[in-house]
DNA sequence: CTTTCCAAGCAATATTATATCATACCGGCC
DNA sequence: GGCCGGTATGATATAATATTGCTTGGAAAG
């Protein structure tokens, strides 16, 4: 892990900290050891591979132990679950709630989210139309990356 | 199961039957038989939910059955599976390879496809705007629907 | 008739997620 | 100190979802 990339993670611990002071949220040693595998990987992770990781500093973690950290970080705003691949991934703008918009590249896997207020809002206006009060907007695009599609 | 509807899960069928010749695909009598409990129930049901209808009059069906049958619906666009809840859903414009769009309600449960172009055009152009080729794109909106929001 | 292909049967297993009950810890409070 | 209520974690079991591998049978192609 590079220094740069070492930075940002320590930077989103500490944004992580400071999101979960703010709403009386205990970001315990344990949410936060699971919030740093996150961090650290910069991949999506299915829960139990995030759980074979925590056991290795972690004797006797469970699957329940996991799922209960991945809640409570998906409460607070810190990880996003990517529903087609059952994988978690931090949230770039964590902390607040907001539409989730995901480009998933089939190729190399990689998942980046994105943050477009255009597709946001037509897509809120799309289920006004209907009468519908949306809450939780998720968007997942899977398709080929920038990296792939011109492997220079 | 009313007349009326019963027409139309009569022409969603054949309208099934149509694509698949089209495409040189079977629609064998064990697949049309899971498309009709699709169709009839007009609810997002799960595969397990499907196996023990499909078990009733087809002894001897096991998770790889319907699980066939679902990959074989899916690619023909006959049905869509709604990932937040590992449902499935019939497809309201059948056969057609086109952007899922789905509201669905917290409350009541229903789900309903919409085929909104503009929204549908934002992601296309969010997508691009990162140099990323979309294939398949997801959107899945949970809310309120009118119905729930106004129980007159 | 033979080969080929594909759907379906069948058994086992893998993966993902939750239920339940017990224990530990931390604060305020008497 | 001793108790109490709330929250986090430990521990075990089990539920729910999905796939793999191998076999069989029947229809279509050659
Ligand atoms: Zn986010
Ligand atoms: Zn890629
Ligand atoms: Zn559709
Ligand atoms: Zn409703």
């Amino acid at each position: 892990m590079s220094v740069k990339a070492r930075r940002r993670m320590t930077a989103q611990m500490d944004r992580a900290a400071r999101v979960c002071a703010r709403q009386g949220a205990q970001l315990t040693p344990l949410r936060r050891h699971v919030l740093g595998l996150i961090l650290e990987v910069g991949a999506p992770l299915t829960a139990y591979q995030l759980l074979d990781r925590l056991k290795l500093t972690h004797k006797g973690a469970a699957p329940p132990t996991i799922y209960r950290a991945l809640d409570f970080l998906m409460e607070q705003h810190l990880v996003h679950k990517i529903e087609r691949l059952n994988a978690f991934v931090p949230c770039v703008e964590a902390g607040h709630r907001h539409p989730a918009q995901f480009l998933i590249c089939c190729q190399c896997g990689v998942v980046s989210e994105i943050e477009n207020r255009a597709a946001a809002n037509a897509l809120e206006h799309a289920a006004e139309q209907e009468g519908f009060r949306p809450r939780n907007t998720v968007v997942e695009i899977e398709g080929v990356c920038a990296a792939c599609f011109r492997p220079s």
